[in-house]
DNA sequence: GCCAACGTTGGC
DNA sequence: GCCAACGTTGGC
């Protein structure tokens, strides 16, 4: 089974917003890449949770995939900050996905931390510039994350 | 199809 | 708040 990361802003949608909803949909998502990604994803896969764009950023818990990709109503929403004009209910380009909570981190694995990894060289998180918000992580990665909670 | 301009992401 | 890096847009 797949492993992902996804990021997300804590002030936007935090861990702790998870934990205590069980589960959410995880839309806003608009960049193709990150929506590919989105659509690869199954019922069931395992993601890493990260906060980004805040104090302290890094992995911050566990997730699943509850259903698989469905067109994003936001970009559809007009009192949404992600709606796309050019968005259609008969062409909605983006896709969410339902998400369920699975664990919240003692305290955040920091990109600091990350970064200091040799096993997690590879992935596009820890490389500078990088901002792809949804991503692919590999078996070793996940197994070497998991060891340093 | 190229590429400059622009807007956004995200660490610091 | 700054700014580097990147993806997207649109003129040509």
């Amino acid at each position: 089974m797949p492993y992902w990361l996804m990021k997300s802003e804590p002030d936007e949608f935090s861990i702790q917003n998870l934990e205590r909803l069980g589960t959410s949909r995880w839309d806003g998502v608009r960049n193709y890449q990150a929506r590919n990604f989105l659509r690869q994803m199954l019922e069931g896969d395992r993601f890493f949770f990260y906060h980004s764009s805040c104090a302290t950023p890094g992995i911050a818990g566990i997730g699943s995939i509850q259903r698989t990709a469905y067109p994003d109503p936001t970009a559809l929403d007009p009192d949404s900050p992600y709606r796309d004009a050019r968005a259609t209910e008969a062409k909605n380009p983006w896709s969410a996905v339902d998400v369920a909570f699975v664990e919240r981190f003692d305290s955040t694995l920091t990109l600091a931390r990350l970064k200091a990894e040799p096993a997690l060289a590879q992935m596009p998180l820890v490389h500078k510039g990088n901002r792809l918000s949804v991503m692919p992580v590999s078996e070793s990665e996940w197994r070497a994350i998991l060891a340093m909670r």
